[in-house]
This record gives structure tokens, C-alpha cells and sequence, in this order.
RNA sequence: GGGCCCGUAGCUCAGGCCGGUAGAGCAGGCGGCUCUUAACCGCAAGGUCAGGGGUUCGAAUCCCCUCGGGCCCGCCA
């Protein structure tokens, strides 16, 4: 890499900071406290007052620096925020005084260490009794006031947001903590949380482009995961009664505002109970995890529209007469694959001639209902055409028993009561095969001869948690609630 | 796959329609300043205008191609 006349200049700075005999890049810095710390000894005090007794060593990224001739103004920034250092050369002396400032950039890791105070205006401070340089940052970093705006440096070079941007590292904090209390959730509900493979001969449990890879051992084809269903479902024949698994799946198809080829999705398998059982503790665990992001951003008007949407009680919509309704069309369910294709064609749908009901049908509902929801609704009652792995309803003819989860502008879920007639999974997989060629469900052959040594009776939920993150965080982008997205090489 | 838009200094952005020596702020350099908080004041410096080709006396600007990105549609859960 070129190196600029920026990083030049910083490089001279370690030069000269080496040869007075100071090392740039220090191991630790011991007994160091959080910028909060300070912040709160500065409670007591009056503008203008230094604290008695205690010194502080706080550490972080130097942000800004303020010089007034004898005075200097410098703002460190820690995880827990910005804390404003006073320096002045009496005191410091003189000598010291200029050559901190002299070889210090924004940008660089700093230690410091002193007593707190209370600066004239007020502003909680440490006054620096010595400064130490923990890591000379050669680049420099993005512009203090507007940070990084550039979406594709955002993306690619995602610790330069995160440095510049207290509110993104926030968002990935939040993230890890709403996931956190996914699990918390499940954990307390008896549920055993477990890994299965992420590679494995058979891609199966959606209709999605799986990425291929190769064994050199087995010297065989593998291919990534694009979902969790089926080897979790493997553990209730195994008697595990209650599992999920929260990790990443994989589809080899488009980046947009809502699909990451690497995703992390939550999946979570229930024997003995039914799919009211699961919406009622998909309704618990929404209610949770809309308490514990109104906890952590209590302040962003973008999250707490998402936030609301999360509480419940939350609309129920039966899939056929909501569609009857908002098409119009009554009886909706049973007409022919033709005259549904021909709804679909009016309603704009591009979908290929050959596709099944199950397909026109969802393309129905995708162009007449979802744009409808203006909170977290539950979807019930599919027509079993659109939906190969879930129990025929109890009672309601040509339908499953099964529920989705919409946050307006996307799916965050889908819920079934599960197939488990061995006989039946079989030939529900032969149909989707005939439909979609190589691209549809693939036939899982091991999964049927599982399943006839006996699946419980269970539901069994997939969850978007990106996209729950998204809605609670009111992050209009998955790309920005994933650290490191999937981008193209340069 | 189709359409529209964007790429100018380390960063944030003007300039582009209507072609004529490339501009500002921040950051950096030098000087000044003892309470600032987007500190301030002065001076000097900083450019492969994404890359390539074309039109033209002359291209950041107009045209074509390529690369990277964004949005919408399609496809995909």
C-alpha cells in the first residue's frame, strides 16, 4: 500500500517517540478504569474543582484535541464514551506539556492518568498527571464530525464505523445482548441448545442455492447448510424432546435489504406440543425481547417504532380469508392452478408459467396482504401447496397447521406443527423435486429413514435473527446488523 | 437478469445540465492563544476527478466500455 503523507508525518511521530527513549506500542495498561468511572467521581464536584486523593487511569482512542497555548482540551473515548482530558503545561511542565501534543494524533490509543475534575464550563475530566501512548495509529481515521459516510467503506472496512461511530457499535452491542436473551429465553424453557453440521452432503429443509465445496479427505462434493430443520428434528427421534440451535445458514442467492447469503438464523423443535404452544411462546419471547431493546435504546425514535411493534397483543390472519378478502376473490383456495396464475399475471407477478398453486398463491399474498401489516402479525393456516414439511390442519381442509411471523417489510419467522408420517414426508419431497428440478427441496433420503423409526409428534419454529435485530434496532439494512457481510473482493 | 443513481484530497462534500489552469470544511504541517467541547485566528501544503477508450484546439464535465457500490424491479425465504 501507498503510504500517504498522512501516514509519513505519523510515522515520524513513532520515530521521535522511540528515540526519547518511549515506547509507541506499549503491552498493557495496568489498574486502567473505565471513562465512566471518572465521570462519576466528577459527580461531586464544582466547576473548576480537582478531586482529592484517587487518580484514575483511563484508556482509549484520542479523538480530538483542543490546544489553548498553555491549556490543551483532548477527548478520549472508551467503550463506555467520551471522557474530556485537561492538560496544562504548569504542573505537567513545560517540556512534557508540548511533547505529548506535539506527537499525538487523533486516532491514537492513549492511556492517561490523574485525578478527576470539573472543568471551568462544567465538563466532567481527568487532569492528566501522565499520558502514555498505547498504539500510534500510523492511519488516520475518518472525519470527527460527519464519521464515515461512504456506505461501501461502512461495509467493507467495518471497524473504521465502528470507530468512528459510537451509535453502530451500539447496534452491534444491542445485537449480541437480544441474542443473548433469545437464548436466555429458550435455556429457561427446558430447551437444550445444540451444534449440527454446517457441511454435509445434502443441503436440505428450504428451497434455496446451497454454496458448494470439497472434501480433500472424503473426496466428495459437500455442500454449506441452508437450514437447521432436519438435523434438529433427527434429535427428537433421538429423544432430545426440546432442541434449538442458533448459527448461521447459507443460500447462494442475492444481497438485499433483507437477505444475507451468510445469515444467522435460530431454529427450535418441540415434541409433544403443537404450534398454538409455540405461538404462545414466540408471543413471550417477542414481548422479552421488545422489554430489553426499549432497555438498551431508550433514546432512538427508529427503534422504538420497531419496538412497539414487537408488544403484543399481536393480529392473527388467516392466510385464505384475508387473501379472499383483500383479493376480492372469495373461495380464493380452490381455484385452479390456471385462474391463480392468472391473478398472479394481474397483479404483476413474473413468476414462471409452470409454477405450482403453492407458488401463485404466495405471490398473492406477497402483492395483497403483507404490504398491509403495519406491526408483528402472525400468519395461520397456509394451504398445504405452499408449504412441503408441515402437519395437515386439524380441521380445516386443504390447509397445515402452520403460522409465519411478519414485521412489516419482511418474514421474521415460520412456525409448523410438524410432519411425521415417514410415508407422507416421502412423497411431499418427490412433488417439490418435480417442481423446482435441482434448485427445489433436495431429497433427503437419511432424514426419511430417520423419521421412520419414529419423529414425536412437535413443532418447530425458524427465526430471522438478523431480522429481528434489524426491526428492534430499527436498522433498515441487514448489511448493517452483520459485522462483516458477504461483499465482493477487490 | 432489467432499470435508475453514485465514485472528486486521508475523511465529509461543492464543481458536472451550459467543456476553458480543480474548490471548501475537517484532519495533517508551521505560527499564535491558560477553560474549550464541530474551540478559535493567521500562513503554507495536499488531487491517477474509480480505470480505460473516444469526441474536441481543450474533458472532472459530453459519449462508449470496464470495475466497485447503492436503490428499485425480477428471482430467491
Amino acid at each position: 500500500m501507498d503510504e500517504t503523507r498522512l501516514e509519513a508525518e505519523r510515522r515520524a511521530k513513532v520515530a521521535r517517540w522511540r528515540s526519547s527513549g518511549r515506547e509507541p506500542y506499549p503491552w498493557a495498561f495496568e489498574g486502567r478504569v473505565a471513562s465512566s468511572v471518572v465521570r462519576s467521581a466528577c459527580a461531586g464536584l464544582r466547576p473548576g474543582e480537582t478531586g482529592e486523593g484517587a487518580t484514575y487511569r483511563v484508556a482509549g482512542r484520542l479523538r480530538t484535541v483542543r490546544e489553548h497555548g498553555r491549556t490543551a482540551f483532548a477527548v478520549v473515548e472508551d467503550l463506555d464514551g467520551p471522557l474530556q482530558l485537561l492538560l496544562r503545561a504548569d504542573g505537567l511542565g513545560e517540556e512534557a506539556y508540548r511533547g505529548w501534543l506535539a506527537d499525538l494524533d487523533p486516532g491514537d490509543i492513549l492511556g492517561a492518568e490523574g485525578p478527576a475534575v470539573v472543568s471551568r464550563s462544567g465538563e466532567p475530566s481527568l487532569e492528566v498527571r501522565t499520558l502514555t501512548l498505547l498504539a500510534k495509529a500510523i492511519a488516520p481515521p475518518p472525519e470527527k464530525f460527519h464519521g464515515l459516510q461512504d456506505v461501501e467503506e461502512r461495509i467493507r472496512g467495518r471497524y473504521l464505523e465502528l470507530l468512528a461511530s459510537p451509535g453502530a457499535r451500539q447496534r452491534f452491542r444491542v445485537r449480541t445482548a437480544l441474542i443473548g436473551e433469545i437464548r436466555r429465553a429458550f435455556d429457561e424453557a427446558g430447551f437444550t441448545e445444540v451444534e449440527t453440521p454446517i457441511l454435509g452432503p445434502v443441503a436440505s429443509g428450504a428451497a434455496a442455492a446451497p454454496f458448494v465445496t470439497h472434501s480433500n479427505y472424503l473426496n466428495e462434493e459437500l455442500r454449506l447448510r441452508i437450514a437447521l430443520e432436519l438435523p434438529l428434528k433427527r434429535l427428537l427421534v433421538g429423544g432430545l424432546e426440546k432442541v434449538y440451535e442458533l448459527g448461521k445458514s447459507f443460500r447462494n442467492e442475492d444481497l438485499d435489504s433483507t437477505h444475507s447469503p451468510e445469515f444467522t438464523e435460530l431454529e427450535a423443535y418441540w415434541a409433544y406440543a403443537d404450534y398454538h404452544d409455540l405461538r404462545a411462546f414466540t408471543e413471550g419471547l417477542f414481548a422479552r425481547l421488545a422489554d430489553r431493546a426499549a432497555e438498551l435504546l431508550p433514546d432512538s425514535p427508529a427503534a422504538r417504532k420497531g419496538i412497539d411493534a414487537f408488544r403484543p397483543p399481536f393480529p392473527t390472519v388467516d392466510f385464505g380469508e384475508e387473501l379472499a378478502r383483500r383479493t376480492g376473490q372469495p373461495g380464493i383456495l380452490s381455484k385452479s392452478r390456471e385462474e391463480l396464475r392468472d391473478l398472479a399475471r394481474q397483479a404483476g407477478s413474473t413468476v414462471p408459467e409452470r409454477s405450482s398453486t403453492g407458488t401463485f398463491l404466495d405471490k398473492l399474498f406477497e402483492h395483497y396482504v403483507e404490504p398491509t401489516f403495519d406491526r408483528v402479525t402472525f400468519v395461520v393456516d397456509h394451504p398445504e401447496a405452499t408449504t412441503p414439511l408441515a402437519k395437515r390442519h386439524r380441521s380445516k381442509p386443504g390447509r397445515v397447521e402452520r403460522f409465519e411471523v411478519f414485521f412489516p417489510g419482511f418474514e421474521l419467522g415460520n412456525a409448523y406443527t410438524e410432519l411425521n408420517d415417514p410415508d407422507e414426508q416421502e412423497r411431499r419431497f418427490r412433488e417439490q423435486l418435480g417442481e423446482r428440478g435441482g434448485d427445489g427441496y433436495a431429497f433427503d433420503a437419511d432424514f426419511v429413514r430417520a423419521m421412520r423409526y419414529g419423529l414425536p409428534p412437535c413443532t418447530g419454529i425458524g427465526l430471522g435473527v438478523d431480522r429481528i435485530v434489524m426491526a428492534l434496532t430499527g436498522t433498515p439494512s441487514i448489511k448493517d446488523v452483520i459485522l462483516f457481510p458477504l461483499v465482493r473482493s477487490r
